[in-house]
DNA sequence: CGTCTCCAGGTTTTT
DNA sequence: CCTGGAGACG
């Protein structure tokens, strides 16, 4: 049976209406858990099969893993190959457009891309550099401040303005070691459309078909790459009640946006939920309507009224989660449901060590997304950082951290005497090693025995150049990591524990893995060095952790990640006034803040499909302190009859506690493999 | 001049 | 636990 023959009695007519309706400018505004996804995976599938090509087809998510389900089910609906299908993110599509044209902005094109680390790193040593006093610099706010400007969010004014020049610097700093951060992968991009038009033709030319997922989410940047390629076919879909990025920039006034900027757009609205009980989702659009200046919508379901929302007000959080252990093991016992049927949401990471440690005492197998990702992790950055200056010599920043790791007799004097040639030259540390290594001795900055020193260093680099071309990539890696002896350096590091030492190496070993995976994966043609740098860094957390490795475990994560997932059994932890909302976001934010952390609470409701449990602390501890706490204001927003409380039960013995705590250590921080 | 040791602090959400 | 910085030591 081919795709397609049955469209109609697949679908109800609000679905069947927006997968068929292929031209024109087309706003959907999906409801939660009213199919969304199964709409736009129908709608690619039936472009396809009405006969249009795919190449010109783009469609534009915000994670790798939505942009993989994507190409995965139209895979399955088609069961055509997709080989010139573009589905993507956007950041992903704007590194792909920079390394076809970024010569013309001045850029060369193995540019490196920056995380937030090398961001931070980056500003710095700039700052450093521009003799900024070091207490004068926190380089996380100024991180945010500088994408804040690059982004069009602020602008400079009198309260800022004494970083202008330590901006400047930044901007300076990323061309000087080729390198982008991560507002330039759409900023650039957007750039060189205004300014090589020619080049913008030529997308123009290819993409006739574009969609965008999640589009609630769009930045003003984002609209305007989307806004700029699309003629006339472009088909969004969203829904502004679960916008919750507007701390990264996103603002759903782009669908009124849209509506101005592209005529005769047809709206659609998708407003039967398939996913939760009725009274679910009545506890969901109660809270909700506290909202102003929303699209009205009314979310119904066929599916029955089910349980009651169940409210529970422990102790402190090692009862919630004591309780959200127990609640799991009961419930899997009465209903016969297994572990991933569960997903426990929390606000924030931090929570999570309470909830670990009692599914570690009570042998609930669990997966975790968020917090330190396998990425993030030292040893990892360590032998990435190798790999970036393999690729981009002039990649200061990376070349700073990898410099004296292992150990190498490249010490603070030894950098300042680099800094110093690289400054009087104008160009980056590698050029400056360079120069160094070529003097003659008389006019050396520095001794004999230190300039032997680099030389060992460049010698590195420029042995393993042959990764940059043919084939085997992870053995050319592993090599390396023998090379440079990084074994001995982690035992010599942690000279109190060989199995933190050993840990480490195994992640290495890990990642070594993950690459010979995705080295052999038929899929994935291009194998260089260059696609598997472009690849690791715009992997995010939730991308990690996916397929057999995650079957049967409970799923631990916070809010912001779970959208667009669905658990027959939902747990919200923390349901309090300063945590939800959260107070940061009340401080700086007012009532706009306010709704956001309501449509963030939204998002949390409308992930459970049969049942809803949430917990309120009645005390949790706040850094070294305790502090009382209030239930959020969002409970009361739910209507009151459809909420069962329970009694508090009597809170777990602390004797355990110790022993507890070992298990967690133990466990702490498992490796995940990436799968690529 | 580089390395080792001791101490402080840990950021809401993340492409 | 884990990282980064300051200051002492070899």
């Amino acid at each position: 049976m081919s795709f397609g023959e049955n469209l109609k009695s697949e679908l109800n007519p609000e679905q069947y209406k927006a997968v068929t309706t292929t031209d024109g400018a087309i706003l959907i505004i999906a409801g939660a858990g009213s199919g969304k996804t199964r709409v736009i995976t129908y709608r690619i599938a039936h472009m396809l099969e009405k006969g249009i090509p795919q190449s010109q087809i783009l469609a534009l998510t915000f994670t790798n893993k939505a942009a993989k389900e994507m190409s995965d089910r139209i895979k399955e609906l088609t069961g055509r190959k997709l080989q010139n299908l573009t589905v993507s993110t956007f950041h992903a599509f704007g590194v792909r457009i920079l390394r076809q044209d970024i010569d013309k902005l001045g850029w060369r094109p193995n540019f490196s891309i920056y995380d937030e680390t090398d961001r931070s790193a980056l500003i710095k040593e700039t700052g450093r550099e521009l003799r900024f006093t070091p207490d004068a610099l926190d380089v996380y706010a100024i991180g945010n401040l500088f994408s804040d400007i690059k982004t069009g969010r602020r602008n400079w004014n009198g309260d800022n303005d004494a970083y202008r020049e330590l901006y400047e610097g930044y901007q300076e700093g990323l061309k000087l070691y080729n390198a982008v951060d991560f507002d330039d992968l759409i900023v650039l991009p957007i750039r060189l459309f205004k300014e090589h038009p020619e080049v913008l033709q030529s997308y123009k030319d290819r993409y006739k078909y574009i969609m965008v997922d999640e589009f609630q989410d769009t930045s003003h940047q984002q609209y305007e790459m989307m806004h700029l390629l699309a003629d006339k076919n472009v088909a969004v879909v969203g829904d502004d009640d679960q916008s919750i990025y507007s701390w990264r920039g996103a603002d759903y006034q782009n669908i009124v946006n849209f509506e101005k900027d592209f005529p005769n757009v047809t709206e659609i609205r998708l407003e039967q939920n398939y996913r939760s009980t009725e009274t679910i989702l009545a506890a969901a659009n109660g809270v909700i309507s506290h909202n102003t200046n929303r699209k009205d919508k009314s979310l119904w379901s066929g599916n029955g009224n089910g349980r009651p929302i169940e409210i529970y007000m422990p102790e402190n959080e090692a009862a919630e989660a004591d309780f959200i252990a127990e609640s799991i093991l009961g419930i899997c016992a009465e209903e016969k449901r297994k572990y991933d049927e569960f997903g426990v949401l929390m606000r924030a990471n931090t929570q999570s060590r309470a909830i670990e440690e009692s599914f570690l005492e009570n042998n609930i197998p669990y997966t975790i997304s968020g917090g330190m990702s396998f990425f993030e992790r030292k040893e990892i950055k360590d032998v990435i950082s190798y790999l970036r200056v393999i690729a981009n010599h002039d990649d200061d920043i990376n070349l700073l951290r990898i410099i004296n790791t292992p150990r190498r007799g490249i010490g603070r004097s030894t950098i300042e005497a680099l800094n110093k040639v690289a400054a009087d030259l104008s160009v980056s540390l590698w050029e400056a090693m360079q120069a160094i290594i070529s003097a003659p001795e008389e006019q050396c900055p520095v001794t004999e025995a230190t300039k032997a020193n680099i030389e060992a260093f460049t010698a590195i680099i420029e042995n393993n150049k042959n990764m940059l071309s043919g084939k085997g990539l992870s053995k050319k890696v592993h090599a390396l990591v023998d090379e440079i002896n990084y074994f001995d350096y982690l035992i010599a590091e942690y000279p109190k524990s060989e199995k933190a030492a050993r840990f480490k190496y195994m992640n290495i070993e890990s990642l070594i893995k993950s690459m010979e995976m995705w080295e052999n994966n038929p899929e994935h043609e291009d194998t260089s060095l260059y696609a598997y740098l472009n690849r690791i860094t715009l992997l995010s957390r939730d991308d990690l952790d996916d397929g057999e490795e995650d079957k049967g475990k409970v799923n631990v994560m916070t809010v912001h990640a779970s959208k667009g997932l669905e658990f027959p059994v939902v747990f919200i932890a923390g349901a309090e006034e300063g945590l939800m909302p959260h107070m940061r976001a009340l401080q700086d934010g007012g009532d706009v803040a306010v709704e956001e952390e309501r449509r963030l609470f939204y998002v949390a409701v409308t992930r459970a499909q049969n049942r809803l449990i949430i917990s309120s602390c009645l005390h949790r501890r706040r850094q070294q302190a305790t502090v009382e706490c209030e239930p959020s204001r969002f409970l009361d927003e739910i209507p009151e009859n459809l909420v069962k409380y329970h009694e508090p039960s009597k809170e777990l013995g602390a004797e355990d506690a110790h022993e507890m705590l070992q298990n967690m250590l133990k466990n702490f921080s498992r490796p995940r493999v990436p799968k690529l």
